[in-house]
DNA sequence: GTCTATACCGAGATAGAC
DNA sequence: GTCTATCTCGGTATAGAC
């Protein structure tokens, strides 16, 4: 694999996760991201064999995206502290969210419809956050409630991620991570 | 307008309003409701000028979906009981959340994406729930923090239906509605 | 109003020169 | 490895007979 392999490669996967992100899996075209990643059309099928298979390569670019910034939480002392800075994370990405939804959960809700094996492997992306908090809840001694609480912090974001992006209403996600920083913080 | 009219419209829309539910907008070819409805491809243009009208159409019967749902939570005689009502729906529709997630929120998801006029037209399917569950939290004398509890309590449920249908357990709407439950009830 | 046949186009995928 | 040209199919939409 030669330098310029990667680096188109790569520059497809980008334009891809960024395209998909903004209109979604099926809507997105192969000409759309070759355009976006400025290759040509034919040359795509060098790197991925089919449509399916560059979906594939996104799932895996949002798991290592989870897999960085998880790093960066766990730096944090206290699973508290942790569970914060999850939490913050999502305050500062505001913006975004009331633009175009979670770039984890449109994806999983998407590919859920789309049926078939990238329905599975996009489970992951919800699959792996939630054995984090989890985790978290675990380590402050909340026992067989861990999976109970984890859920309800997931949902809670999912579910406002959702609704301020229906309502182009950023602050939407400003009230629900402030109720929830004081409910972890009240643990 | 005869009888056989608003008979092969109705079929069409009840085949588009199932085959949208279970496989989103992009993915359902005219040929799959055509056919779902048993009505002659050529012939849905009769009814409809364009795929788009088709999903205006799934709109408005979702829409009129949720108005029959309210009519009757609205006969409960409290605003905590219309709440309860609503909860309970959706738990006792646990089995369809974790099967297709939620009906209204999995359309807009998707018709967020599409944008357009389409993405517009979908924001009613929460703007109205929300408006509702709001003006169910001013009667109880919340003021102005009705509007960050009726998003407070339509997140955690799009979002564990979104959860629930990811990882396929009807169960973790019950832990969800449960919670939601006791909160209401407290108030 | 109903239905068949088909036009038209866009999108995924391939062939093969360089 | 790269890129142009093209194939093929499926999907939206239309024409026009009945």
């Amino acid at each position: 694999m030669t330098k310029n392999d990667t680096d188109k490669r790569s520059r497809l996967i980008q334009a891809a996760v960024e395209l998909v992100y903004r209109q979604g899996f099926q809507k997105t075209t192969l000409a759309d991201i070759a355009q976006e990643a400025d290759v040509p059309l034919g040359n795509v099928y060098y790197y991925f064999k089919t449509k399916d298979a560059i979906c594939e390569a996104i799932v895996e670019q949002r798991l290592s995206q989870f897999e960085a910034l998880r790093e960066d939480w766990d730096k944090a002392a206290s699973p508290k502290d942790r569970l914060c800075r999850f939490i913050q994370m999502t305050f500062n990405n505001r913006g975004e969210l009331a633009r175009g939804g979670c770039q984890f959960g449109s994806l999983c809700a998407e590919l859920q419809k789309a049926g078939g094996p990238l329905a599975k492997k996009a489970n992951r992306l919800f699959a792996k956050p939630f054995k984090w908090i989890e985790a978290q809840f675990r380590t402050l001694g909340k026992g067989d409630d861990s999976p109970g609480m984890a859920l309800h912090l997931l949902s809670a974001l999912q579910g406002v991620s959702l609704l301020a992006n229906s309502f182009r209403k950023p602050n939407y996600v400003a009230l629900e991570t402030d109720h929830l920083n004081d409910w972890v913080r009240a643990l």
